[in-house]
DNA sequence: GCCGTTTTCGGCCCGACTGTTTTCAGTCG
């Protein structure tokens, strides 16, 4: 999978050609092409075989052969040769925030600087100042940015985002003058972590609003402060932008802060086409400057001949082609989930007991909760024994009767082991409601060796559903290799679900893999994983991964009823209806 | 460099804030 060199390699040949000053749309041509790769859910080099890469949006005839040059020889000559002259150091030098490519040349060819080290040590000694246009402000925020790219300027994850921009949009929305008030940017496009946190005000006094917002609590740091655009550091690190409108402009904001920027250049190209011009301010008649639009997003939309977008679809990845046409997807939401169907216990490594789990499921409002707690391999986890866990399904049972509204479901997280087997005996499975299967251990298999494993607990019949599909942790453990297109296949082969983990460090499937299993037919189960009981409502974070996947409600099973969801469990397994568990003798281990 | 219900050539989104060159370029989103 070499869609992300390439990807990293476009963006570099953007940020050397916008060093060189050259023509702007053929750099944005670049960028536009390496985002689509970034996104891109199937195989680069898959696409190359059958001769369709010039379906990527963006990518042309030009940058068709330069991916096929890649692939053949692993590189690329044009890109080599824009390199010839303008040293690596001198593209990093733009990571600096405030550095652009006119600054980064400037530095470098005046003063030979091509390392942020070098950059560093003459801003400190003041000997930048005198440059064309640097004065020592410029010198001290040069130093502040590159403490920033130094201290790792990292994304933070949605699951800690959210909350503080929740935060900061109450105690905004307490501020008297305040008419509306939303979170925007990436932060309302759920993506799966965001480089700042956008809220956006509409007021009719926006000097009180600005005040207000930048003597927060939480403020660590102003960084920039006009009459209706503010800037700070949150003292959790990450920089939050405000935009104070007026309220007639509101949906025209919503829409230009929400983005994505390609997203909005496409709605904004069509606009052009249609004599009309979209700013934050609303949509006007580019012949006369009056006032078409703009109070509400769907106006803005419907200005250029389109149905509102949700805002995790917009990324230019299809969608206005498919609002166009009509054809935008019926996304699953928040209200259509009827259940989780994995959950901890104190049995294993959760941390409450069975009756919590359930009587907190049942508050939300769940039809049924499964609970599947580790199997006997997942030994720091304090995997259960097949003797332990038909003891464990025992008290699953038994709460039941406490709990009429909601459906106790006995479950486990079992193990697929390293050949692919699973940790308990399928006689043992047999006796669970539904099993979810997952790789604990021996991460770093080849990836033949993980694939095979992972697609031979799919053809297991008393397996449902795949746990975690790629064992990543957002910032702290890589996926491991593993053939999706192989695994997705499988799952369909068998009827199998692939899950959408939402625990806050996973998010796995991701949204780029979940869409591809999603255009295989491949179905899902959006799960917490919940270990805790503040866990169960990170299911806004998967059902939000699941939107930016384009998946419906009829593709995911746990928003199915009980009965059909059971239904679908068993359908593969090769003895009807479900055996008590205590007239099975239990007793070995596996 | 891409792309086409105005176009296979000639377009390609739009505006705020900062620092400095004090009228605007550079950067950012």
């Amino acid at each position: 999978m070499k869609n992300f060199e390439l990807a990293r390699l476009f963006d570099l040949m953007a940020d050397i050609l916008e060093i060189k000053e050259e023509n702007p749309f053929r750099i944005r041509a670049y960028r536009r092409a390496a985002q689509n790769l970034e996104s891109l859910t199937e195989d680069v080099e898959a696409l190359a075989r059958e001769e369709r890469l010039e379906e990527i949006p963006g990518v042309g005839k030009d940058l068709a052969g330069k991916i096929v040059e890649y692939l053949r020889t692993g590189r690329i000559k044009d890109v080599e040769a824009a390199k010839r002259g303008i040293p690596g150091g001198v593209v990093d030098l733009m990571n600096v925030p405030g550095i652009g490519p006119k600054t980064a040349k400037l530095l470098y060819e005046k003063e030979g600087i091509t390392t942020l080290d070098r950059l560093e040590k003459l801003a400190r000694a003041g000997k930048l100042r005198g440059l064309h246009g640097i004065q020592a402000k410029t010198e001290a925020n040069i130093l502040k940015g590159i403490a920033l790219v130094r201290g790792g300027q990292a994304r933070m994850p949605l699951g800690r985002a959210l909350p503080l921009g929740q935060e900061l949009v109450r105690a905004l929305g307490d501020v008297p003058g305040v008419k509306a008030i939303e979170l925007a940017g990436s932060l309302r496009r759920m993506k799966e972590t965001v480089g700042d946190i956008d809220v956006l005000a509409t007021s009719t006094s926006p000097a009180k609003v600005m005040h207000a917002f930048t003597t927060l609590p939480q403020v660590a740091e102003v960084l920039e402060r006009g009459e209706t655009k503010a800037a700070i550091r949150h003292r959790e690190g990450i920089q939050v932008d405000l935009r104070v409108l007026e309220p007639e402009c509101f949906g025209a904001a919503l829409a230009y802060f929400t983005g994505s920027k390609q997203h909005n250049i496409r709605i904004r190209e069509m606009a052009v086409k249609k004599g009309l011009k979209i700013s934050e301010y609303g949509v006007f008649r580019a012949s006369t400057g009056r006032r078409v639009a703009g109070a509400t997003e769907e106006e803005v939309y419907a200005a250029v001949g389109l149905p509102w977008i949700p805002p995790e679809l917009r990324e230019d990845l299809g969608e206005v082609e498919a609002a166009a046409k009509g054809r935008l997807p019926d996304l699953v939401a928040l209200g259509d989930i009827r259940g989780d169907l994995h959950c901890h216990t104190k049995a294993t490594d959760g941390s409450h007991t069975i009756d919590e789990l359930v009587a907190a499921a049942e508050t939300r409002g769940y039809e049924y909760v499964v609970v599947t707690d580790h199997s006997l391999s997942a030994r720091v986890a304090g995997g259960l024994s097949a003797d332990e866990l038909a003891a464990h399904v025992g008290k699953i049972r038994a709460v039941q009767p406490k709990h009429p509204r909601i459906a106790v479901l006995a479950g486990s997280e079992c193990d697929i082991l390293a050949d692919g087997a699973m940790d308990y005996s399928d006689d043992v499975l047999a006796r669970l409601d539904l099993v979810i299967g997952g790789v604990h251990s021996r991460f770093k298999q080849p990836r033949r060796e993980m694939t095979k494993r992972i697609c031979r607990a799919l053809a297991n019949p008393y397996v449902s559903v795949l746990a975690h599909p790629t064992g990543r942790l957002i910032g702290e453990r890589e996926p491991y290799d593993v053939d999706l297109e192989e695994v997705f296949r499988t799952a369909k082969q068998h009827g199998k679900a692939v899950e959408i983990n939402a625990y806050p460090s996973r998010l796995d499937l991701n949204d780029v893999h979940a869409r591809r299993a999603r255009d295989l037919g491949v179905l899902i189960a959006v799960n917490t994983d919940a270990h805790v009981l503040d866990h169960l409502s990170t299911i806004e974070l998967g059902v939000a991964t699941a939107r930016r996947a384009w998946v419906e409600k009829s593709g995911v099973v746990n928003t199915w009823p009980a009965k059909k969801l059971l239904a679908w469990a068993r359908s593969s397994r090769p003895e009807a209806g479900r055996r008590p568990l205590a007239a099975r003798g239990g007793g070995s281990k596996r």
